[in-house]
DNA sequence: AGAAATATACTTTTT
DNA sequence: GTATATTTCT
């Protein structure tokens, strides 16, 4: 059944001898055990390219499934680089990429139109909204939230509403509520025509699963399947998985199945799943040898990316998670330098830190889009965004707030898709008065009614508008608008002269006048949302160019599928900003892993989950290891959010990094001075994990005295809440030196000094931990 | 209807 | 502090 071919070929040359079995097992399942840098895409390019060029098989019999579009790409381009054209019939995408491709191909077979449109989070959110506004769920505590995050997890265990309500109980109000929010916002979706995300994958295992012989077809079609990140895959699409390697049932009675299955090779590192919250279940990658008996299981523990340093404090770090198999990361390579540690005093002197160390490597070379910055939330980015437009540092954040999520671009979308697919109420909603045109409330709800009461979409009641009994103002406005949106599908169809996307969306906004309106306006944020919209045309032009067959719905469908570093641009000569979630599977020269600490990370809102701690110290070492040469690790003592200023304390995972990998430009012993006991104290042994924690009982080895975690060993430490302060003192601070005290606010723990120092500028000072003295 | 003013939550990570 | 929801006013 399997074998192993033995040959000698340049895609082996350079490879470990673990890299060669897993690129020349030939079976019926393979696991890849891959720790971080341990070179699994060349691996599985490797195995790609081995696979084609042996003619085992045809490009179009191969499915890979990538985290990103990005990863997809890449991919592809590195197997085009090894085999040539042969790369191109391949499917090489995300799982909801290949999801989208397989139900536009069969929603005929179970009553959608190939023409469905994909709802992101933002649209399941406005619908639930709706809903429960609709339903009065509000009052027995149903939010959007929790609505849509309860939604989501039922569907990633491909739960519906009838297998949800057979399992309810009738006698909880709120169980029957919910039964019926599902409910409506499952047949709004498909009276829209449309998919959320969890639907692309639920429901094309579903498709499998109901109709057999439209899963034979994709069950013959791909004789290789491999899947990235498989730690990463939810329940669902472990199901399609599961589906797609099955072997296919034969239609013709009374003849053995002659195909195959096809042969699985997943790759994964379970000290990598970070993605828990999201439905992602550990289990699918620590069964997978039951799961698929007889698999073969490749370990890859050789490092090809970091330092040693690097790694020790990696390994160092992650050995603290039980229930985990043994597995240490090593390097040929080195030591190399050793990680910088900083502790800030707020967040902006960190983000200080940050800029001033990027300038540093900057100045011995090193090129700024080698660098990163990684957070752990998104509101993180402020204080660093405006330091490094204060020291001119060129900058890209990664994901986050996105430009598709402005309300200006999402009208514009919202054209878009009522144009390609007008069953989608909510985006004719959406654009039936943006721009204003007299159509209220009370309109929209009369054309509704009588939508539903002649038995037509909502598009096609604008149609009689004529008929509705209304003022001749909005029947005309109604009548234009209609009149537009046939037009341009018309024109999306027909493509006249050549025109595409970029054609119908100009036609769409200049005629509705939305453009203008924006422009007109006095409003001067309505400027920039001008200038915004012009982008999105810019955006489609770039897509037709690159795609110039593509259709009104493929740019929608590519729009919808966007992952945060798909827009990461390599060359762009910027430092990347992005969450550590972000920054998974990426790699860099230098890498900032900022803000570690506790309540941030570990995050607060995972002290409740079980299991959060664990996957917050996994995101902690993927952190880790996305760092090639330098490693900085950096905090703040007190740190601003929304208004006002909180302590924080050194995160628990840094004393799991032996002391001596780490040279501190500032620690946070002198930085974590707080009244009274610590019950929380820097190094003291925390349930459960004994395991090795960096700051040995007596005294640190780091030279300078400021360096030294003093506070926590001593027990002497900083507590000013007794110091009187008022405008006018003069005081000293051990970093900023001599200043005068311009203004005192706040009370209490957060009483608040703002300082003009003579040397160091203006800094606000929350008193009780500053280290500072009267004089 | 629409704009302006005031109140109110909400802050984890994302395909 | 921000974005959104609700209100009040024109």
């Amino acid at each position: 059944m399997s074998s192993t071919v033995e040959t000698s070929s340049p895609l082996l040359d350079g490879l470990n001898p673990q890299q060669r079995e897993a690129v020349l097992y030939r079976g019926p399942a393979l696991l890849i055990v891959a720790g971080a840098g341990s070179g699994k895409t060349r691996v599985l390019t490797h195995r790609i390219a081995g696979l084609l060029e042996s003619r085992e098989a045809w490009p179009s019999q191969i499915l890979a499934i990538t985290f990103t579009n990005k990863a997809a790409s890449e991919m592809r381009d590195r197997v085009r680089s090894l085999v040539g054209q042969a790369a191109d019939g391949m499917w090489i995408s995300t799982f909801h990429s290949a999801c989208v491709r397989i139900l536009r191909r069969e929603a005929e077979q179970f009553g959608y139109s190939k023409n469905f449109t994909i709802y992101d989070s933002g649209d399941s959110r406005a619908l639930l909204k709706r809903i429960i506004k609709e339903r009065e769920a509000d009052v027995l505590g149903f939010t959007v939230a929790t609505a849509a995050s309860k939604i989501s997890k039922l569907k990633n265990e491909l739960a519906d509403v009838e297998s949800y309500a057979r399992g309810a109980n009738f006698n909880d109000p709120a169980e029957v509520m919910f039964t019926q929010i599902f409910r409506d916002y499952s047949r709004e979706l498909s009276s829209a025509n449309a998919f959320d995300f969890d639907d692309l994958i639920a429901q094309t295992v579903y498709l499998f699963r109901a109709f057999p012989h439209v899963a034979a077809e994709y069950q013959k079609r791909f004789r290789h399947i491999l899947v990235d990140e498989y730690q990463d895959t939810n329940h669902a699409q472990y199901a399609l998985i599961r589906e797609l390697t099955k072997a296919p049932e034969e239609v013709d009675v009374g003849l053995f199945s002659s195909v195959e299955p096809a042969s699985l090779t997943v790759v994964g590192d379970s000290d990598q799943s970070i993605y828990a919250f999201r439905g992602a279940d550990i289990r699918n990658i620590v069964e997978f040898e039951r799961d698929f008996p007889g698999a073969r299981v490749v370990l890859l523990e050789q490092n090809y990316r970091s330092t040693q340093n690097i790694l020790s404090a990696a390994n160092s770090v992650i050995s603290n998670n039980f229930d985990r198999k043994d597995k240490k990361l090593w390097t040929a390579d080195g030591d190399g330098d050793k990680i910088v540690g900083y502790t800030g005093y707020t967040g902006h002197d960190e983000a200080q830190f940050v800029a001033d160390e990027i300038q540093g490597l900057r100045d011995k070379g090193m090129a700024y889009h080698d660098i990163a910055v990684f957070y752990r939330t998104n509101s993180q980015t402020r204080a660093l965004e405006e330091i490094f437009i204060r020291s001119a540092i060129p900058y890209k954040v990664v994901g986050g707030t996105k430009f598709y999520e402005r309300a200006e671009i999402k009208d514009s979308m919202a054209y878009l898709i009522a144009v390609a697919n007008p069953a989608d109420t909510l985006a004719m909603r959406r654009i039936l008065n943006t721009p204003k045109r007299g159509i209220g409330p009370a309109t929209e709800t009369t054309i509704a009614s009588f939508a539903e009461a002649n038995g037509m979409t909502f598009r096609d009641a604008l149609r009689y508008a004529g008929e509705l009994g209304l003022g001749p103002k909005v029947t005309r406005s109604i009548d234009d608008l209609s009149q537009l949106l046939d037009e341009a599908s018309v024109m999306a169809d027909t493509r006249p002269d050549g025109s595409g996307v970029p054609e119908v969306l100009g036609l769409l906004l200049s005629r509705s006048g939305y453009l203008d309106a924006l422009r007109a306006s006095r409003d001067p944020q309505d400027e920039a949302r001008a200038e915004n919209v012009e982008e999105l045309l810019a955006v489609t032009k770039e897509y037709q160019r690159n795609n110039p067959e593509g259709v009104l719905l493929d740019f929608l469908t590519e729009v919808s599928l966007v992952a945060a570093a798909d827009d990461l641009d390599d060359s762009s000569g910027s430092v990347s900003l992005m969450t550590l979630h972000t920054a998974k599977g990426l790699e860099f020269e230098a890498v900032f892993l900022t803000g570690v600490e506790e309540d941030l990370l570990p995050h607060r809102m995972s002290a409740g989950e079980p299991g959060g701690p664990a996957e917050e110290r996994r995101l902690f070492y993927v952190g880790i290891t996305r760092a090639r040469k330098r490693l900085f690790l950096s905090l703040a003592m007190t740190r601003a959010q929304y208004g006002d200023v909180s302590v924080a304390l050194p995160s628990r995972y840094l004393q799991e990094i032996p002391a001596d990998l780490i040279e501190w430009k500032q620690s946070p012993g002198m930085a974590t001075s707080r009244g009274g006991t610590q019950p929380r104290a820097l190094n003291a042994r925390r349930d459960g994990y004994g395991g090795s924690y960096s700051v040995p009982g007596g005294r640190p080895t780091t030279p300078k005295p400021k360096t030294e975690w003093a506070n926590a060993v001593t027990g002497q430490m900083r507590d000013n809440s007794a110091l009187e302060l008022a405008a006018g003192d003069r005081i000293k601070h051990t970093d900023f030196g001599d200043g005068s005290v311009m203004a005192v606010t706040g009370e209490g723990a957060r009483r608040i000094a703002e300082v003009q120092f003579d040397g160091a500028g203006r800094k606000r000072l929350l008193i009780k931990v500053a280290p500072i003295e009267k004089i």
